[in-house]
RNA sequence: GGGCGAUUAGCUCAGUUGGUUAGAGCGCCUCCCUUACAAGGAGGAUGUCGGGGGUUCGAGUCCCUCAUCGCCCA
């Protein structure tokens, strides 16, 4: 016999039940001859640090969903892993290793700090895990992946392959987000916004040879000055009084049309645009008149002469109406730049945010050193006009929290827009196809539109809930715009781009033709050539073209192998013929794209290198390999912000990898939020971890809790507490709200406010000598609350079960309860499957409780009781022990996928008391409740006559209650009472009354339309009917009562008159809405009758 | 600047295609330690559905507008 606490105590329970789960494999996930199946790919967390409750969510949404499936029958894979989360793992290893050794990566080396980032990913592993397993994800642990593990790894070197081979993948100049402390590419969504005091510059540039009486100079204005190093244009609008005319034609409409607290502002404006006219706008007509004959400017401190150019990037109602270009460090001038190619870039910083080469004598000098002396010496020059201060606007990266400078850079990128001739979709595969560009496939597949397979069955769709319209347009919005993505990062945690390239005099090329040319057929080499203008050859055409009339002096050569031992054995060779390997890695997303089926052993799961410990991917035994058998899988789990970011890319990879989306459903859930309405996350240091809300509430209450907020499209607001470090032995632990109290010195600590000390609520400041604080939230309560109830409602039926059987029972024979309790039971598990598969925890959560709680607690087990007591009737004790059983069962598989360690513990003890269970049929049980059948609604326990008698006696029941509340009857005494009723009121009286009495704490009841109130009566009227209950004196307080219910009564009644006799109403609204009011009208009248006789009697 | 979304009880949130008296949990008030559960039970109070217009017989729900807040994109 399992042993069962008195207490509901989750501490010990929940611990147990991992270790059994963990060590009898509940989770494993086998291919084998079943055909649904259900596989989700766990959104894999980074391993730089630790889960918040936002990963909380996530992993208890799929658990959820998996285990529902698992139930359910299908074969059922959660793939679990990690995310190697370059910039992020890289950028936290190296301010530790500045911290604690004063060292930079420079100093430990490549290879070094490699080394020690994979340990920094192993401890943060062990950590990510055990908050996973303690939430009760029933993840396949033994499939567990790493990004850059060998499976991982292949799959992502056979992708770059395929890509670069197509021509997708190529290496372009293009303007990125630079990190200067980090030195390296940030992407846009590693970007943050702060607004800092800055400064607008307005410089003069002399108009070279000007003409007579014309301007002598052009003014630009800049926040910051030291980019004019590297100005290669000055623009102007090319019609600026056409445009500026236009601004004031919409102003003048704005005027007219604008409320009047903003007239003053509007007319203001206004006025402001009409004076440029005459100020600015000919001044202007000159310089636009110089930029069509070719008038130039010298460029002050450089003294280099650059073309003044006609453009619409320059804004005639704004600042001096001329904008400096700047193409290699702004995006705008770098749009200017593509339309003027002829005004080239220069690029003047050097990757450490120094002024590079190209700076002339600045060059050495930080970027914000050099910015004070440029101003200096524009100054001396007489070039500076005036300085405004300024709010800004400035992108800070989010790893090294410095200001990233646009730059002008060499990045890998995959090609997203359409490709001439298009590309061939999982090729090789007998899913292939073609489409015009990556991108478009993406969105076809969201579109229903991706052609059909080869046996005419359509490919599959992926659809997002629960607002599909909404996150589809997002999802679309943004690949259709086709961005190239820059996949190229200047790091060194990553997968390193394999491609070994270097510029090659064009006759040394042409010598190696020989020994290349046997080269060229093989398919695991791929290479391509460019010439100096850009254009991109194949080996093949390029030899052609060296030994033609335009052949370059030099060429670039790009060379890729398949096989990654070759970099090692071909190396050598290429270093000496002039190529070196690439330095930089790729961008993370560029393997994660690929973790639905690179997880699964793709390129070729026979051949994947799987670790110790871990089931093959490859086939065998006639069992299918875990590839074909788990790809495509089922439904992606994650959050609205990621959907452009990885969703979009796993479909797009997907399709090209394996001509198949990866999953055909995607569930974004809602974003949790802190006390302060902001997203919990680890970058700002209010994300809370879900063990320490595990140790306080437990782990089944922490997914009841986050099954309750999953609503639908909501995000959460989720106040949060330390528990306080500086409470003092013996004394109440003291809560401080963190939505309040003020931030500490560093991220992710607060300050106590009565100690006045800082507390750490993220673990990570032990050395600077912070006390670590835990984090609560008393939201959580609910869910132990609901978890201890539930522990002591099948103690009390175990209590009751000993010695339970299964005989074949006919619900249609059992006591009126059990009908009941069937039957309500065969709506919940009705209400609860449907609302999972809308994909609403919350509402499957909500019918599964009101079932329980509102139902069975409230009302079963109170009518159950007397039928257990040791005098009662033996058989209708056994039938009351089986439909408890029965019911006990069906909830437990119900709740099992919201609150699994404790239904798995209770399940254990149901099995050892009633081993056999059902009703009409015997259910099917296990030894692990992981593993039991899915309950399915018994259509055939349905019974409205009976749920409508007891529904009655609820109300009955109270309304007495309510009586002897207000009359202040002490709760064991019972009452005497009369029912004046007649007809169908008096029957189902008569069939409930046992219940009545008992749950209403009546004695003596009597039923009858002769029935009379006696002059101690309370009276209790339900519609028609009346209630007397005896021995309860107070005349003054019973008219008191029934005046009330009376002026209820009429005001609900001039309401309904009031409507009926609205014309409109009745004429228009649907009849049957018409029927009804008509009926409650005379419902409600009879009742006001009633209750106004008895004010009568009374006197 | 563009797009998407939100605003309902003290708090956190539900509220299906417009149709009885707008709900839940927590908190609050009264009573009760009735041997499953005080982490509980019984009963109760609490709303100008952000403001203003409109459509409709009828609006929390549809439309317009204003205010505030959030997210995404430039």
């Amino acid at each position: 016999m399992s042993d069962l606490p008195d207490k509901y105590d989750p501490a010990t329970l929940e611990p147990a039940v991992t270790r059994r789960w963990l060590e009898q494999k509940a989770f494993a996930a086998t291919p084998d001859a079943r055909d649904d199946r259900y596989v989700v790919m766990m959104p894999l967390p980074n391993v730089t640090g630790a889960l918040h409750m936002g990963h909380a969510m996530d992993n208890v949404m799929q658990d959820l969903l998996t285990r529902w499936h698992r139930m359910r029958g299908d074969n059922t894979l959660w793939q679990p892993g990690l995310d190697h989360a370059g910039i992020a793992t890289q950028a936290v290893v190296e301010k530790r290793l500045k911290e604690l050794e004063n060292k930079t990566r420079h100093d430990v080396g490549r290879d070094g700090l490699v080394q020690r980032i994979h340990d920094w990913a192993a401890k943060s592993k062990q950590r990510i895990v055990a908050q996973q397993q303690g939430m009760g994800c029933s993840c396949d642990w033994d499939r567990a992946r790493f990004t850059m593990d060998d499976v991982c790894a292949r799959a992502v070197r056979h992708t770059f392959f395929k890509m670069f081979r197509d021509g997708l993948i190529f290496r372009g100049n293009r303007l990125v987000n630079w990190d200067c402390a980090l030195q390296t590419a940030v992407a846009d969504d590693e970007l943050y916004k702060e607004t800092v005091a800055g400064k607008f510059h307005y410089l003069r540039y002399p108009i070279v040879n000007p003409p007579a009486g014309g301007p002598t100079h052009v003014a630009v204005a800049t926040t910051r000055p030291e980019t004019m190093l590297g100005d290669t244009a000055v623009a102007v609008h090319p019609a600026p009084r056409a445009a500026l005319q236009q601004a004031i034609d919409a102003q003048r409409q704005k005027l007219a049309a604008a409320p009047a607290k903003e007239q003053a502002a509007a007319q203001q404006e206004l006025e402001r645009l009409e004076a440029r006219m005459t100020d600015v706008v000919p001044a202007l007509e000159a310089i636009a008149k110089l930029a069509q004959q070719g008038g130039k400017v010298l460029l002050p401190l450089m003294e280099r002469e650059i073309p003044i150019v006609a453009d619409d990037w320059a804004d005639p109602t704004l600042g001096t109406g001329c904008v400096k270009i700047t193409p290699a460090h702004d995006p705008n001038d770098y749009a200017v730049w593509q339309r003027h190619p002829e005004i080239g870039a220069v690029n003047m910083l050097n990757a450490d945010g120094t002024v590079s080469r190209h700076g002339g004598r600045y060059q050495g000098l930080d970027r914000f050193v050099a910015r004070q002396q440029v101003l200096d010496d524009l100054k001396t020059a007489d070039l500076l006009d005036r300085i405004e201060d300024r709010q800004l606007e400035v992108d800070h990266s989010d790893r090294s929290k410095t200001i990233v400078e646009p730059y002008l850079s060499k990045q890998w990128f995959v090609q997203m827009a359409d490709v001439d001739g298009g590309v061939v979709m999982g090729r090789g595969t007998a899913k292939e196809f073609r489409t015009a560009g990556l991108a478009q496939a993406a969105l076809d597949a969201t579109a229903g539109a991706l052609p059909a397979f080869a046996d005419g069955s359509p490919r599959p769709t992926v659809g997002f809930h629960p607002d599909p319209e909404r996150y589809r347009n997002m999802h679309d919005r943004w690949l259709a715009e086709k961005r190239d993505w820059c996949i190229s990062r200047q790091l060194w945690w990553g997968h390193r781009i394999p491609v070994w390239r270097g510029e090659l005099p064009a006759e040394r090329l042409l010598m190696l033709e020989p020994m290349l040319q046997g080269q060229l057929d093989r398919d695991d080499v791929a290479a391509w050539i460019l010439l100096p203008d850009g254009n991109r050859l194949t080996p093949r055409d390029a030899f052609a073209h060296l030994k033609g009339p335009h052949a370059p002096a030099t060429v670039e050569v790009q060379l890729c192998f398949l096989d990654e031992k070759a970099d090692q054995t071909i190396g050598v060779m290429l270093q000496s013929a002039g190529l070196e390997l690439d330095p930089d890695v790729l961008d993370t997303w560029f393997s994660s794209a690929l973790w639905p089926h690179s997880t699964l052993g793709w390129p070729n799961p026979e051949t994947a290198k799987v670790g110790a410990g871990q089931p093959a991917l490859a086939g065998g035994d006639g069992r299918p390999d875990a590839l074909s058998y788990y790809y495509p899988g089922s439904c992606l789990v994650t959050g609205r912000d990621i959907i452009t970011l990885w969703v979009a890319r796993m479909v797009l990879t997907g399709l090209y990898n394996l001509g198949d989306v990866p999953f055909t459903d995607v569930f974004l859930h809602a974003t949790i939020l802190d006390g302060k309405g902001e997203r919990m996350s680890k970058s700002k240091g209010n994300g809370i971890d879900p063990l320490d809300i595990i140790e306080r509430y437990g782990a089944d209450a922490l997914r009841y809790v986050v099954c309750e907020l999953q609503t639908g499209t909501q995000d959460i607001r989720l106040p949060v507490q330390a528990i306080s470090p500086f409470t003092a032995a013996g004394q109440r632990e003291r809560l401080v709200d963190l939505a309040t109290a003020k931030p500490g010195p560093y991220l992710g600590t607060f300050v106590d406010p009565v100690a006045q000390k800082p507390m750490d609520l993220i673990g990570q400041y032990g050395n600077e000598g912070i006390a670590a604080a835990k984090a609560t939230s008393d939201r959580f309560a609910i869910g132990a609350n609901f978890c201890n109830k539930l522990f002591n409602a099948a103690r009390f039926a175990f209590l009751n079960l000993d010695g339970t059987t299964f005989e074949p029972l006919d619900p249609a024979t059992l006591p009126l309860e059990d009908r009941w309790i069937l039957s309500r039971l065969a709506r919940a598990v009705a209400g609860v499957d449907a609302q999972l598969r809308g994909y609403n925890p919350s509402a499957a959560l909500q019918q599964a409780r009101d079932f329980f709680w509102n139902e069975l607690c409230d009302w079963y087990l109170e009518m159950l009781k007397p039928r257990m007591k040791a005098d009662a009737d033996a058989a209708s004790r056994r039938a009351g022990q089986q439909v408890l059983a029965a019911v006990l069962d069906q909830t437990l598989r119900l709740l099992h996928p919201i609150v699994p360690f404790l239904t798995e513990t209770l399940w254990t003890r149901l099995n050892e008391l009633a081993p056999q269970r059902g009703v009409r049929t015997q259910f099917a049980t296990s030894a692990l409740l992981v593993h039991a059948a899915w309950p399915a609604p018994d259509e055939a326990a349905l019974a409205d006559d009976v749920e409508q008698q007891v529904a009655t006696m609820q109300q009955w029941c109270v309304a007495i209650r309510e009586a002897r509340a207000s009359y202040q009857v002490a709760p064991r005494e019972r009452l005497p009472a009369r029912f004046q009723a007649d007809g169908d009121g008096a029957e189902v009286l008569r069939a409930t009354a046992p219940l009545l009495a008992n749950m209403a704490g009546l004695a003596d009841v009597a039923i009858g339309s002769d029935q009379q109130r006696t002059p101690d009566a309370a009276t209790v009227v339900l519609g028609a009917q009346k209630a007397f209950l005896l021995g309860v004196v107070d005349l003054d307080k019973e008219r008191e009562k029934l005046h009330k219910q009376k002026e209820q009564l009429a005001g609900r009644i001039r309401g309904i008159e009031g409507k009926l006799g609205n014309e409109g109403f009745v004429a228009k609204a649907p009849p049957a809405v018409v029927e009804r009011e008509r009926q409650n009208l005379a419902d409600l009248k009879a009742q006001l009758a009633g209750v106004e006789q008895s004010l009568c009697e009374l006197g």
